[in-house]
DNA sequence: TGCAATCAGTTTCCGAGGAAACTATCATGA
DNA sequence: TCATGATAGTTTCCTCGGAAACTGATTGCA
């Protein structure tokens, strides 16, 4: 019954450790394509709309997991950099289209390789299966705690 | 040689999952905590200043991996909260020391029990073998990329 | 000594994202 | 048809942390 005095630490929580690595990861990565001018979730957002049919801000920030409000923020910038475009929808006028320029699409295959070089720098070294593991792990953190989570706003 | 056509997606990066679940597990801990007046930052310093000798903020942010900075912001709230407090050391009047107040040493035991409440929720599915490697990885991964990552600030 | 380099901490500036209020559009049904 | 409510996006306000410039104290060395 010493309940009480266990006082746990830092070092006994996994999500301690999960956002020191996370924030290790994507200091890294951030470091990485700033030299494109870009940032991380901006990065994100770009190879969400690297497929031909594009995406809608509600349908980014459903599957990026983030904020409406943060969305339209980050389309805005790319916008800015002349990386994609908004346009509005013709069938509904409260939606719009967000699509990469021209630009933007040759931008995401440099991303992409900056990205393999940051996961290879971060988990290279880890033996394959630890590593496969790990993604599936992740991966079902991931999706178990998104559906059961209060909608994101 | 399809190299040049194959663009990673982000489901192929552990970088993009561990952010995403880190994120998720950290706003989830953040909304437990603030009922107490504290966010996730504050729990991890106050966690850390619980023994009894305390800390200097250089100490702090060189355990935490945080900057010089946020480390000093931090310390700034806890004093406002009346948490914390601030002595000069006597020896070099460069340091300081950083030491819990009685309010803040209370606190300490209901955010660590927040904090295994919210590990569980996250983690607690996980079959123990698979929760022990996810721990051991983690550390592994956080102490390789402590050292030799250019000094945090 | 005394000047330069170093070191601890602080502050300023900046970008970023969440929450919530707000706008414009569309759907529903009385 | 018109009021009500839902929906898509935007904007405002807030907090947070990093980078880098800055202050004051200390060390080292010429």
């Amino acid at each position: 019954m010493a309940a009480k005095r266990e006082v746990s630490g830092l070092e006994a929580h996994l999500g301690y450790w999960l956002r020191r690595v996370s924030n290790q990861v994507s200091h890294a990565f951030r470091l990485k394509v700033e030299a494109c001018g870009v940032s991380v979730s901006e990065w994100v957002v770009l190879r969400e709309l690297y497929r031909p049919e594009g995406a809608s801000p509600g349908a980014l920030a459903q599957s990026l997991g983030m904020t409406k409000g943060a969305v339209s923020k980050l389309v805005g910038r790319l916008e800015d950099k002349g990386l994609a475009t908004r346009s509005p929808s013709e069938v509904d006028r409260r939606q719009q289209a967000v699509a990469l320029t021209a630009n933007g699409r040759a931008l995401v295959p440099r991303l992409a390789h900056l990205a393999d070089a940051n996961d290879e720098e971060f988990f290279g070294h880890l033996p394959r299966p630890v590593r496969d593991e790990l993604m599936r792990v992740l991966r079902e953190l991931a999706r178990t705690h998104h559906l059961d989570s209060a909608p994101i706003d």
